[in-house]
DNA sequence: TTAGGGTTAG
């Protein structure tokens, strides 16, 4: 509408009225029409640029808005430091960590690299293509943190696997009286696992009701999905049942727990209530919704759900969903049907879905299969990952992996072992034999481990 | 007239 009466009103040249349009249409998703504006521009300035880049970034084109980078260097506009910004958040959204070095480089030389904004950008870049160390450097090196460089930081170490420094810098940042605010709790809330403590995780529950933080979604969001992997599932419906405002995350947590808890159908039911409820399903409802469906055995539903993702809501299945549905069919005993899956899987399939064959193939003891599987995933240069079990003790959590002899108290350990297994066999214990590991030797002949 | 951060699966 405003549009319209700036045409009519003959401003369409001007540059400052285009760079207007361009913002207010980016901000409301309309980007098609922004794009329409940037195409007519007659004259352009950086604003300009910097504007249609931003608006694809945050409409999630990162790519495009790398591309037009270069189409605006190639018409010799010199970039700014708002420019960066966006860029970086592109790199952020891509992983892209190449990209992001260039894009540092390019900082530097402008000179702006001690800009507040910049240096969080740039963390977050760093952090989010998984390179902590330069993302620290930065951190250690700041002459000054704010509330964002601090929740970039926390995300950073939770989503990197440094669990322990997230709660060693939030404890920090508590202890030295930083204003905490609800980014900085929802950021810490997702270093919860199965081995962080849940003594913490009260502890920051106890921070939220201390803050009035409990009406913030995502941080609500944090507290159920904490509650689910360290807690109890009744404290995680608690706060689900509590919360004023739930998104599509909300549900999508909800309908999780229950899935991890071994409740498929009460995960389903969720789901429908979803629905009629208005709120869009995603990708990642879909995801737990498979997952449930694969424990409790319900085939022909899940494959309904696979189903609907594309013909009724418009989503793509991604590789995840594939393995999701390869887990399922095996799980439930129908191997050919999960195979046939594979085989005509429009893309080549990725290490998910050769896992999940793999799992299926050793549940039914068809040992042949899965070394053959595991023979097909070593051409395809992929490694199976090793798994890890963990016991939480007075607060202490211990992790450990098979055979390993790490702990401190290994030899303990082991001899009370052996004790138990010398009482189960006085029991009458008989060993499952099936699921003796088994590789293939270099004539790709099966061999039992040692 | 252009700008940095938070929650969900595996």
């Amino acid at each position: 509408m405003v549009h319209a009466l700036v045409i009519l009103s003959g401003y369409r040249g001007e540059v400052t009225v285009g760079n207007a349009l361009i913002t207010s249409y980016s901000k409301c998703g309309c980007f098609g029409f922004a794009k329409k504006v940037f195409d007519e521009m007659v004259a352009r300035n950086i604003v300009t640029w910097t504007a249609v880049i931003s608006g694809l970034v945050q409409n999630g084109f990162y790519d495009y808005g790398l591309k037009l980078f270069t189409k605006m260097r190639d018409e010799f506009v010199d970039p700014n430091s708002l420019t960066y910004l966006s860029l970086l958040s592109a790199c952020s959204g891509l992983q892209a960590l190449r990209d992001g070095k260039q894009i540092h480089g390019l900082v530097l030389k402008l000179g702006c690299h001690s800009d507040m904004c910049i240096e969080s950008a740039l963390m977050d870049m760093y952090s989010k293509c998984g390179s902590m160390e330069d993302a620290l450097q930065i951190f250690y090196s700041a002459d000054k943190l704010d509330d964002v460089s601090m929740t970039v930081i926390l995300v950073g170490f939770a989503q990197n696997g440094l669990e322990e420094e997230a709660i060693q810098v939030f404890v920090k940042m508590v202890k030295s009286g930083i204003d905490i605010d609800p980014n900085m709790v929802s950021a810490i809330l997702g270093v919860f696992g199965a081995d962080t403590s849940m003594a913490f995780g009260q502890q920051i529950h106890s921070l939220v009701i201390k803050k009035r933080f409990g009406a913030n979604t995502y941080v609500s969001n944090g507290l159920m999905n904490m509650y689910s992997k360290c807690g109890t599932l009744e404290d995680s419906t608690k706060v689900f049942q509590r919360m004023p405002q739930k998104n599509s995350v909300s549900w999508n947590s909800i309908i999780a727990a229950f899935a991890r808890h071994g409740d498929g159908l009460k995960a389903i039911e969720l789901y429908e209530e979803m629905l009629s409820d208005g709120i869009e399903p995603t990708d990642v409802t879909f995801l737990s919704l498979l997952h449930a469906c694969s424990h409790v055995g319900l085939v022909d539903k899940g494959v309904e759900f696979f189903e609907s993702m594309s013909k009724v809501h418009q989503i793509n299945p991604r590789m995840e969903h594939c393995a999701c549905v390869v887990d399922m069919l095996g799980r439930a005993r129908l191997l050919s049907e999960a195979k046939d899956f594979v085989d005509k899987l429009p893309v080549k399939p990725g290490i998910l879905v050769w896992q999940a064959l793999l799992g299926a193939c050793a549940i039914h003891g068809k040992w042949r299969d899965r070394a053959m599987a595991i023979k097909r995933m070593k051409e395809a240069g992929l490694a199976k990952e090793t798994g890890i079990s963990w016991i939480e003790i007075e607060k202490n959590v211990h992790s450990f992996v098979v055979c390993d002899r790490m702990h401190p108290q290994a030899d303990s350990i082991y001899s009370v072992l052996a004790q138990m297994f010398l009482q189960l066999v006085d029991e009458g214990y008989q060993p499952d034999k099936r699921f003796i590991l088994y590789y293939l030797d270099q004539d790709e002949e099966m061999v039992a481990s040692p």
